[in-house]
DNA sequence: CGACACATGTAACACGTTACATGATTTG
DNA sequence: CAAATCATGTAACGTGTTACATGTGTCG
């Protein structure tokens, strides 16, 4: 529902249209997640479905109008009043990844740890080099600068560096827990051998085929 | 993608049915992304008609078990292969929203930043809390304790962890940004006043700067 | 007996995404 | 003139999500 109350948003500060919302939201997300078009119109008239927005006329121009109802003022109140859900985030493909990569045999853990460690490192140097850039005061192509846009787009940036370093910095704990793990296994293979025939089924586990 | 994908992985063990999937599918994500049970068995049709999986007869018990076919295979291969694209990574509507609030005129963004903010540490306080539980050897409820699930729980709960003490910190560094942000504008303020005693040019006199 | 976990599915819907069709206007 | 940008839409599809229907077995 980002993009709904995403353009919910744009259009509370005076009717807009829709190429233009798309322009707009650009502006403060940068190139990080383009928005096709096509999206905007699609929710532009499910909003309209849901009464949100209405139809504000047309331009000298022949642009078609939208305009924020007061069902979608309330809407977009509540939206910045109430927090965005921590407790049960979206799901994580790079978490789900790794807890299945750590489960099924055969799957070679350090070696997807890595490869996503590599790809991300080289995602944080994208966004430090275009922070840089966002710095030096150069917008985005074909955007008109803007105080509030510059800011809002500074701030997506340094979300998206702090996030990706967190990522980062958690990507190497998971190989040094690996590393832990491996230890642990090594010394009750060891142990396990040492004890030879004498072993107590003390573990019960694995899989239930029927 | 990643439910398809953690299911393929699932059954990549060996041979499941629907259910056991999704029990085995919440011991390692635990109570974080709880997983309907309906969803399980339309994705399992899905990956059915895309051919990554079979159908693998039934139990004595009854019980319709899938398999994964060659395909399944390597699209699970490639899976673990590529990593989570973190160039365009999925839209994050904590990161909209405040890109909105800075930029739409009457939202008060510290309290959106502060209301956040609570959220965020009271949920990193449940993912610590969970996590000392897991770490004192308690499994979720209704699981039936293996190692490899236990790891794969503990390196979610320490990713949510990661994440959300980046998110926290993100939140203050937005505060000190919007802090430096009415500092400079209370400057201009202050220096448009200077220059408007100056002269004196009325309340509606213009401020042509050059 | 009644409640509850186990077990399998279907139907409907929401949102996001892409591809396509179409036309006006600007610009090299 | 040709290409690019501006501008509006539609159609189709994919995944994820919920609600519902249905039935069995178990346990207090």
């Amino acid at each position: 529902m980002s993009i709904r109350h995403g353009l919910l948003a744009l259009l509370d500060q005076g009717p807009r249209y829709g190429y233009q919302l798309r322009t707009e939201f650009e502006a403060r997300t940068g190139a990080t997640w383009p928005l096709n078009v096509g999206q905007v119109y699609t929710t532009l008239s499910r909003l309209e479905r849901d009464g949100l927005v209405e139809a504000a006329g047309e331009d000298d121009e022949g642009h078609q109008f939208y305009a924020v109802t007061d069902a979608g003022r309330a809407e977009l109140r509540t939206w910045f009043d109430t927090p965005v859900p921590r407790t049960s985030p979206p799901r994580d493909e790079l978490a789900i990844k790794l807890a299945m990569a750590v489960t099924v045999p055969g799957v070679d853990v350090s070696a997807v740890v890595q490869g996503q460690r590599r790809h991300s490192i080289k995602a944080l140097q994208d966004y430090t080099r275009l922070k840089g850039r966002a710095l030096a005061g150069e917008t985005g192509p074909g955007t008109v600068p803007s105080e509030g846009n510059d800011l809002a787009w500074l701030l997506v940036l340094d979300q998206l560096i702090f996030q990706t370093e967190a990522e980062i910095r958690w990507l190497d704990h998971c190989e040094t827990r690996l590393a832990q793990q491996a230890e642990l296994q090594q010394a009750r293979a060891a142990e396990a051998a040492r004890d030879g025939a004498a072993r107590k089924p003390g573990r019960l586990g694995r899989r239930t085929r029927a």
